[in-house]
DNA sequence: CCGGTTTCGTTAGTGCGACTAACGCACTGG
DNA sequence: CCAGTGCGTTAGTCGCACTAACGAAACCGG
């Protein structure tokens, strides 16, 4: 990335929100994507452990519905975490065309340990802001996505 | 991308911001790159149409820095607009290492058709903010954004 | 109960942006 | 004059978003 004095950027670019919005978003991939390079891991599969904690077992398009990972992008993150033991995947015996994913106690863990790093990974993208600022941040983000994600 | 209810998403997968950002910033790139590509162009077109606007005829690297786009694939972007003579590339006669980019006059036409088009897609963008959320909201991602381009 | 439609997992492939490695050529400083 | 550094270029990797198409299974209406 530039690492060029910011107040160097042209005007409209400098203030254009998508290229803002871009560009912090590849800091924080930057940054969360070397945290979970710790663990061998990338996003998706924190994003599959966590629904996988929270809802419980779930077949794959529940799982892609929960996290927004696309159902083609799915089968591997979902090789992969199976390959370690983190997730099993069985076939649901109600319906024959799904597969049941369930969380072992090892993808517990797992989700456990990248929660933390993760945790400190989104201190150190949002270190120049206090509390209240990170939190009109998020809540202004979420407005912004539930819109375009709501009404399509 | 999901287009299921954002309420059904995971507690910390939707509170994360460092998620919250990627995916906002992917409903960013998603309207952006639709609204360019009406003109057969990309994100990196219009920066280096702007840098160049801005700070007039540049040398490659200093456009890279301006603009946070790599050497490597500025090339590319180069090669491309020049072919649609957008820009010009010369060699530098004071060193003859670097090439001079201009923009052409076709170029500056381009870039203000650009302007208007990306100026309408922030306001589909960020249609659910008011000015003064805007506001906040560019503050808030600046802050961070130099503070990880300044402290690399 | 049969035929059409929908759902599910899967494969394959595209596009785009970020980023690295390596190289040859040109400039600069000791 | 030689070492190191900066410049443009090529090639290639990686991660994420996204599309197309397909077989198998399930569902539904006549």
């Amino acid at each position: 990335m530039g690492d060029v004095p910011y107040e160097e950027l042209p005007e409209r670019l400098q203030r254009m929100p998508s290229r803002l919005l871009a560009q912090t978003a590849a800091q924080g991939q930057r940054i969360v994507g070397e945290a979970l390079s710790a663990h061998d891991a990338r996003t998706h599969h924190y994003a599959v452990l966590a629904a996988l904690a929270e809802f419980g077992p779930a077949s794959q398009s529940a799982i892609a519905d929960r996290t927004g990972i696309y159902r083609s992008d799915l089968v591997a993150t979902l090789n992969e975490l199976a390959d370690r033991d983190l997730t099993r995947r069985a076939p649901d015996p109600d319906d024959r065309r799904r597969n049941v994913i369930t969380l072992t106690p090892a993808g517990r863990r797992h989700l456990r340990r990248l929660d933390t790093t993760l945790g400190r990974a989104q201190d150190r993208l949002l270190a120049p802001l206090d509390d209240r600022e990170r939190a009109t941040l998020t809540a202004l983000l979420t407005r912004v996505l539930t819109h375009h994600t709501a009404t399509g």
